[in-house]
DNA sequence: GCGCGTTGATTTGTCATATCTATCTTACTT
DNA sequence: AAGTAAGATAGATATGACAAATCAACGCGC
């Protein structure tokens, strides 16, 4: 309990476990313990104290007490002074967060996670779609129009079929002109990635192009109700694939 | 630039700058920057370092890193050595964030903004609605006749409108079962909140009942398609209010 | 014995200071 | 003129001390 076991003790054996944390402690932590409580780590036992955090990670406790604040800030902790560190039900996490929809795709993945995913989606990009048509300017439109060009070319072997489909659902999203829908960037990005590696594995190949050139015509003619209509079947298939063969996918 | 003088400064003058911050100084002073930044103080000017902030709020660097830490969590800002910490573009900030849209609302209030919500309501919903329709559980389906009820109620002079109005839209989001259409529960909560004040001045009286029982009878009657319709007629109805008095709500 | 206040321990909250690290600027050298 | 090295700046990290809040156990008085 002298000084010199402690010293010894944080610069030796942390100096190891810090490397996993990457380039920047905080951001390091942020990830690891916000990963741990989404995989379910501390469901059924309380969470540790944050001196405890500090001690177990090596590092100090104003940097525990950082990470410990961002989670905070995205739903997953609350503090309170005697109580502890506790972690918050699934129902206050901000699933819309980046970092949240990350840790819970990663290593979470399930198939009833993907549907409620779709089932969002479904909600949303025909709506956005639907909005495009009316409002999207020459320059969005021709954002989907190439992002529609990429997804012929993939077809083609010359692009990326997932970055192509990402790109021009991201096109459409951004062509709703509502901040709203432009936040759903990253999420539908994170679902198409997500469902890529599902879908493929039962539909020989992926989205057909012509379904999707119906969503870019309609927009690019101003029609509103053939823009939602064809969005929401695009997706709405998906949405069925999932339905149908829910269950068979483990990892 | 003495000891002295910096003594009584921390001891006297920010004190009463303290009694702003509420009882808990790293959220109050995450509450005085998360609302600056939304209202656009910093829009033109630079943003302070940490050791500014720390002087101009009168408390120590270690709360202002994790109000800062906090807000960037919500995506307000980004800090990098040297460079300092900088406001992000609105295109980052989380929408969906709770803080984030209270802010928003509160000091920034626009027509527009009230139209992109309603215009994302009009997507959510209906197909909280359409789901609410196929898996609700009886609990559930209470729990939207009980709004229903309260709105009765208010009607007669019984129960707050608001709040009967809020029970019910919430009641439906839950009953999707689907943790992402949870999500909005607050949005909800809010945008109504924001709406009634425009709205009631307009149309003499507030949200028809008739409307709302229509979407609680298809949901009952597992009627999918009947329950998105009911909805969507409900919202669209606002969303045309907005749209047609568009401009002449200032605040 | 029972109720109630008091004390003590625990954990987060806050502060002050020192040092480190990354990064941009400036000036100097070749 | 180009490249490199020194300096300055601002966030990143560590450490130690104390404050405030809260819960539990203890002990006191009735």
């Amino acid at each position: 309990m002298n000084k010199k076991v402690s010293a010894i003790t944080i610069a030796t054996l942390p100096s190891e476990m810090r490397t996993s944390l990457g380039r920047n402690l905080t951001y390091g932590m942020l990830d690891v313990i916000g990963r741990a409580i989404v995989i379910g780590d501390y469901d059924n036992v309380a969470f540790p104290t944050e001196a405890e955090l500090a001690r177990k990670h090596g590092v100090s406790r104003a940097v525990t007490r950082e990470a410990v604040k961002m989670l905070t800030a995205k739903g997953l902790l609350s503090a309170r002074p005697r109580q502890g560190t506790i972690v918050q039900p699934q129902t206050s996490w901000n699933l819309f967060d980046s970092d949240v929809l990350h840790w819970l795709l990663e290593r979470k993945f399930s198939v009833e996670l993907l549907r409620h995913f779709n089932q969002l989606r479904v909600a949303i990009e025909p709506e956005a779609a639907a909005l495009a048509a009316l409002e999207a300017t020459l320059d969005e439109q021709a954002a989907i129009g190439a992002g529609l060009a990429r997804m012929v070319a993939a077809e083609a072997g010359a692009d990326d079929t997932l970055a192509a489909d990402i790109a021009f659902h991201v096109a459409v999203l951004e062509a709703s002109r509502n901040p709203f829908y432009k936040q759903f960037r990253g999420m539908v990005a994170s679902a198409l990635a997500t469902s890529i590696r599902f879908t493929n594995r039962i539909k020989g190949r992926s989205a057909s192009i012509e379904d999707h050139r119906a969503v870019y015509d309609a927009i690019v003619k101003h029609d509103s109700e053939g823009a939602r209509n064809a969005m929401r079947g695009l997706i709405g298939d998906v949405l069925s694939l999932i339905g149908a063969a829910g269950g068979d996918v483990t990892g």
